[in-house]
DNA sequence: GCGTAACCTTACGTCGGAGTAGGTATGCTC
DNA sequence: GAGCATACCTACTCCGACGTAAGGTTACGC
């Protein structure tokens, strides 16, 4: 009608990943009860009923992105950590995979790791995700660990690849908001952390509190 | 009148402390916009208008839940790393107290670790008293670093830092949805990760990435 | 014993934002 | 080129929750 671009009627699958696009962006700055349905509609250049018309409720949109998100980074993880290589090879990959994730999906992961957490509903889905990283990094060092002869209980694995995971998260979180930071340092600055501790314990060197 | 115990005034004071009670322990739940300021008023056995009069609005009443876990939290670890003693020494009570503070505090823990971040007025507080604890960190590690005639850049000290506190974080967050767990235990744990992977830092090990 | 200040309440105004009703336009199929 | 499904919009309803107005009651000083 006008001469502004009249914009195009798009397929239903491009205008979906166009909303999760703007709903992980507002999402990852508002957060779950602070951002608006409205913005976020504004946001993919679209009306709110037709949010609600693809994605359902808000509540099963934030869950549509933590699936999107969640499963992208899994998958970037996965792919690069083939479980046939050595032990510190896997470990360095996966790390790598992680912080490239992370750097190229700020948004993403702001969504994943500041938002999900701590809000109710959202909080269990997040704790499999993290579950399943400490389950192979705990199998990766028990692994490592009957291969030099040694055992250790699985709960003190455990908590030792939480400490991990937990480490990684964390500078990923720094890294998420320091945008001139080389995700490829970082992984390797966590490699040094991570690795040398690990490689510490493998070697059955602890240590202990001092006698009150 | 009845026979019911019509229950006292009480000083501000004392009401105050009641309200911050009620209020980090339903913002704990919640989170700051799901938590009702009709809910924290009903859990602190008071009328709304009352938690308003003596605490402000509900932006004033989260900071001051904030300032108060955080402050107790930051007292607690400095009462009990004194700056006079080894290093090893210093990073285990300074572990030691900090799980204690979560394990005892698990609802101010879960204010100030899963629900003040993210949300965005409240992030900055928050990141002032990582970075605080950051600081000493690299602190110490530089302090360790410097006797041992060698020297690192500031940057990498910080990151390692980073790494270790956010370590700790999640170990604490752990914790704080295990009741049945051990907070001395875990802080071993923590310790054993931690000093470990520093040690072997302090030497002058490291890990280089292999040659893509 | 009486005024005054501090403690405390019920009952509202108001507003942002989730979710929907009902209708229009456009392209694809035959 | 008629019909139909799909893409899309404007304009509403309604509820929950922040924050407040206006007033009641207990203690304490003098």
């Amino acid at each position: 009608m006008s001469g502004l671009p009249t914009f195009k009627r798009l397929p239903r699958a491009v205008r979906e990943q166009q909303m999760l696009d703007a709903a992980v962006k507002v999402f990852s700055r508002r957060g779950f009860h602070a951002a608006s349905m409205d913005e976020i509609a504004d946001d993919a250049g679209i009306s709110k009923p037709m949010v609600y018309a693809y994605l359902g409720t808000k509540e099963e949109l934030f869950v549509a992105c933590l699936h999107r998100e969640g499963t992208r980074m899994m998958a970037a993880i996965a792919g690069a950590a083939a479980p046939d290589l050595p032990v510190d090879e896997r470990l360095w990959r996966g790390l790598r995979a992680f912080f490239g994730f992370v750097g190229a999906h700020r948004d993403g992961w702001a969504v994943l790791y500041r938002q999900a957490r701590g809000e109710r509903p959202f909080a269990a889905e997040l704790a499999a995700m993290r579950n399943q990283l400490v389950e192979v990094v705990a199998g990766m060092l028990d692994h490592a660990l009957r291969a030099g002869g040694r055992e250790v209980a699985a709960t003190d694995l455990e908590v030792v690849a939480y400490a991990l995971v937990g480490a990684s998260e964390s500078l990923a979180d720094w890294l998420a908001d320091h945008p001139e930071a080389d995700p490829e340092q970082t992984a390797t600055r966590m490699m040094n952390v991570a690795w040398l501790g690990a490689d510490q314990l493998l070697r059955g060197t602890t240590w202990h509190p001092p006698k009150a």
